[in-house]
DNA sequence: CGACTAGTTGAGATAGATCAAGATACGTGG
DNA sequence: CCACGTATCTTGATCTATCTCAACTAGTCG
């Protein structure tokens, strides 16, 4: 695989845009340098695969820019999308030589990474980090199991809707702010990956899209571009809890 | 609510059961000594809701005895459960105060307990404690993300069986072996509770619980217990990735 | 012995899948 | 700049796995 390691005194940490949100969140100044001395980065394009599941994963990484998706699949070609990486999400298990799912970036994608041994070092001897790990991983999965209601539980119509109001909010939290009415949602992905994660089909995906739109629940601008008139309405379509 | 809290001398952490496999499985002893004087011990008998969505917790714990199922609903009723507490899982979230799901218990269980606050302080003190916490974290979101894959993807027939193939991989876990042929699994729950874990109604369960036994790769001890004549063939039911 | 709960089984309805045909967009090379 | 090829998306017609509604059975408990 090719590497695209960049020099790691390209991006220096105190200028990064994640700090706030990352791993390194909360590590002391002292610690921080270390971090830094250690890093590199690697770029992907849009489609590329990072790893692939049951392959060896030799470092961990933080989403510096971009969007990721962890998937899993049945042997028969069924796939489920099982996580999606925002900026400033985490990726790789420290302890776990052998990834479990597979990622492939969804957009063109900046990682922050650094070598799976020396991170676990680093793990034992910074319990800032290790907060902040635990953290994380205990975010990801209360998400993970919103999700499962979402695939156990809801319509097709409410799974599509609920897809948007994530992707509205994430959007928003973005700047800072909380979703008001008439925002504009970019959708970083296919169909057929708005699917894979839904447990829909393609067609399912691109039908109820039509019904939203002829319900005047979203405005649809070309394929990938969706302005939500009223964020309550679409709410409320989403079948929140 | 109804505290049944025992006094925690009654039982000794190194005659526990469940300490290889534990949050603290790990600590060192003089940790242990700290642990064992603080925790106490609740039991809660088959149907009792342990906390509500949206209460307040001010406990973790770890299962001791029985079993505890994580579940989240919508206005309407519909419910998913989102996750299964076997011996020796951790229930709680340390750093967060309100509960996102509800928690039951399934059969009669005990729970070895640590107020919230007190735990904080610990984790932050006892790396070994972290660090297991992190590793089981980890190992949760794990399973949560296959079993999206089964709420996504399966049919209700891989479903049923990937379910029997996991309690049957616990089962066998507990007294150290893999698992073999001819098994005996004890389904902790009723039809509906099945149902309600594999996005399905109690009815669809019924169903194929009948059709996996006319096909020979169950047998049906009553209700309650399942006998796998061959592991093998149910694995190769469950669709596994 | 009722009355209640848990589970089974049947018949029919339906959301979403599957199969199939076009439409739209996009990049590439002539 | 255009023609062609490919990938993505939409829309239609049909099929089917699962849900829904309903009746019935088997334990269980007071």
């Amino acid at each position: 695989m090719a590497l695209n390691v960049a020099p790691h005194s390209q991006q220096a940490c105190d200028t990064c845009p994640i700090r706030p949100h990352a791993v390194c969140a909360g590590s002391p100044p002292d610690q921080l340098v270390v971090l830094e001395g250690l890093k590199f980065r690697r770029s992907f394009t849009a489609g590329q695969v990072v790893v692939w599941a049951g392959e060896e994963m030799d470092f961990v990484a933080s989403v510096v820019s971009g969007v990721a998706e962890l998937g899993r699949e049945l042997e028969d070609g069924r796939r489920q999308m099982v996580g999606l990486l925002l900026t400033g999400d985490f990726l790789g298990r420290p302890g776990r030589a052998i990834a479990p799912y597979t990622v492939v970036a969804a957009t063109d994608m900046t990682l922050c990474c650094f070598r799976r041994a020396q991170f676990e070092q680093l793990l034992t001897k910074m319990p800032a980090l290790a907060n902040r790990l635990l953290e994380m991983t205990l975010d990801e999965l209360d998400v993970a199991r919103d999700w499962m209601l979402l695939l156990g539980r809801k319509s097709a119509r409410e799974r599509i809707a609920s897809l948007l109001v994530l992707l509205a909010r994430r959007e928003s939290a973005m700047i800072g702010q909380t979703p008001t009415d008439r925002i504009a949602i970019e959708l970083p992905m296919t169909r057929e990956a708005i699917a894979d994660h839904l447990g829909l089909t393609l067609e399912t995906v691109s039908r109820q899209l039509a019904a939203l739109k002829a319900d005047k629940v979203i405005v649809l601008d070309g394929k990938r571009r969706v302005t939500v008139p009223s964020f309550a309405a679409l709410v409320a379509e989403s079948a929140a809890a």
